[in-house]
DNA sequence: CGACTCGTACGATAGGCATCGTAGTATGGC
DNA sequence: GCCATACTACGATGCCTATCGTACGAGTCG
């Protein structure tokens, strides 16, 4: 095997040429979405579906973390029976410069104006 | 008459306080109504709804210069018979420092990228 | 192998929404 | 007063989606 083999199961990703910015839109205008990418943005680095306390279920935890992969906005990947989420940081920041500051900044201070 | 009475019809805007980040993201996931904002921000002034060439019918315009309202993202204001719309620039960089205009640039950028 | 954990798939449900057409209201000019 | 213009209101339709529950698959550890 050369490849490190994270797992037999892979998950379908949009290109970087693929990504649109109305779907990533669309994806962050969901409290529960935009709540997820917040803390992925704090913790700079990946997490597991689990490690999220979000106040449904684990199939709409299921659902909400697929479209925001294929809106392009995060990257997953399997490590065992874990799955592994990260911010595609590089390659939003590559198409839109900006756009993922601002919205995590938007963000940040609408949390602080409403406590 | 003191006031330029504008007109007798008065349209709800949510005010600057009012306005919250998801519900601006949901407006401009909608690729009709990120072209209008679009073409707002352009002519940087204001323009009645009837000078937008959108390919649906007036009442499924009416409804998206509605959405784009209520979700703070523009003024709207009778002048005799026509409706001006303009941007919300100054509340929303109040709000949200720079998030509009890397909103904008985003969408520039795609519309190079796609042709 | 067997049990356990993590996440998926599928169906169901309820609500939202983009679109249309038609009928109606407000404003301005004749 | 009457008509034209600009936009709205309302109902209908078909699609999308956020949510759930249950049943299942993939991997790990004993």
């Amino acid at each position: 095997m050369t490849s490190p083999a994270v797992s037999s199961r892979d998950l379908p990703h949009p290109a970087r040429d693929e990504i649109r910015l109305e779907p990533i839109l669309h994806a962050l205008s969901d409290p529960m979405r935009l709540a997820i990418v917040r803390e992925l943005a704090t913790v700079c680095g990946e997490l597991t579906c689990s490690q999220f306390e979000l106040p449904v279920t684990k199939s709409t935890t299921t659902h909400h973390f697929r479209v925001l992969r294929e809106a392009g906005v995060i990257r997953q990947v399997y490590r065992g029976t874990a799955k592994m989420n990260g911010l595609r940081k590089d390659d939003l920041d590559d198409l839109f410069p900006g756009l993922l500051d601002a919205l995590l900044g938007a963000a940040d201070r609408q949390a602080v104006r409403l406590g």
